[in-house]
DNA sequence: AAAGTCATACCAAATGGTATGTGAATGAGA
DNA sequence: TCTCATTCACATACCATTTGGTATGACTTT
């Protein structure tokens, strides 16, 4: 019954109204109400496809999590050196850390603040989407290890959660600084970190 | 007539419960009732000390900010050479990192993510927050770096800057994770970076 | 010093608005 | 006609805020 309806592009118009929505002002903050005035909907269809706010809010962060990776994978190109590869994507993450995209912050930040100590659900949610996202990142790592000796030792897996670390905590900053430039900063720190490490 | 009950031991343990609250659920989802109960206190007396739910959350921020900045003096400790002063104010940091002090996260975290694009004044009141902490932390930066001539140039307020977002970063992936070592780890980070822009 | 006045701290219950969620009715397409 | 998307009006619950108190202690007034 609910999976005829998963993909449908109402759904889908409510799933990016709640996504932009909450990735400004938060779960709690953002009405469904609000929700369905943007997606140009009432309530009665809100709750056609979704059974309670929570689940939507849980869809939303499933979708969220799903698309991040994607981007990932393409933001890493195809370059076939490992230690290039990170270079290029911290590169390109810092060169598209003020657009329209990123600018908003993350909405994995965002729930994890917000709701990872009142539903376990969502918190699991949460923890996966970290995991995968640091762990495709620590791979490049460890590849990048296993080719070029770095000068010091290090965890790939720790090193890829400081990355995730970076910029969360500067979007954090951007958003109360009203300037997501500081994005583009902390990746530059972050990048000269990776590259002391690996002296080049 | 409201400077009399500024510093009201009541007043207090409202903003206490608030806070404690706030720290883990956010602003939002932290309803008056929930404090009140906390605070063994009714709503009656919530709105005698508080005229409205954002007075209150503006009063725990600033409070929360005070208490920082205080507490950033102590961990800052009396060494004279600023470099030693900052290697072991980041050390004490992250020894601190899983004690319930700082591991329920951080209320300018939060408030930014939450509150900073549907309250101005919240927002002013975090940019104000990260930028003292930040400036305290950029002061002694400036201070190593004039005293020990250090291997690659730097700008002490983008290197504090970096800190906190590091910090902010560590928090929310630490509550993604239920687990605040990840704190220790991106401060040591942090350090291992420092120590690579000074040499030593 | 007793009685009266007043401000303050606190409390309990009521109010009004807003939130989530429901269910019957409508409409369009197969 | 049957199904499913969508709407509308409504039920219900919760939540911030208000109101209308009581109790206490301090300060006058006599």
């Amino acid at each position: 019954m609910r999976t005829a309806l998963a993909d449908s592009p109402t759904r889908k118009r409510l799933l990016d109204a709640a996504e932009k929505l909450m990735l400004s002002q938060g779960f709690a903050a953002t009405s469904v109400e609000e929700i369905c005035d943007a997606a140009k909907l009432t309530k009665g269809s809100f709750f056609h496809y979704f059974e309670s706010k929570d689940e939507l809010g849980k869809a939303v962060l499933e979708r969220y999590c799903a698309d991040r990776r994607k981007g990932q994978e393409t933001l890493l190109g195809t370059n076939p050196d490992p230690l290039s590869r990170i270079y290029t994507y911290l590169d390109t993450m810092a060169k598209s850390a003020t657009d329209p995209s990123m600018s908003k912050g993350c909405l994995l930040g965002m729930f994890s603040q917000e709701l990872c100590e009142l539903n376990p659900e969502i918190q699991a949610c949460c923890e996966q989407g970290f995991a995968g996202w640091t762990k495709r990142f620590a791979q490049e790592l460890a590849a990048a290890k296993a080719k070029h000796a770095p000068r010091k030792d290090f965890r790939p897996q720790e090193l890829a959660e400081h990355l995730i670390a970076v910029v969360q905590g500067s979007l954090i900053l951007g958003k109360a600084q009203k300037d997501m430039r500081i994005l583009a900063k902390g990746l530059r720190h972050y990048k000269a970190y990776v590259r002391s490490v690996f002296g080049k």
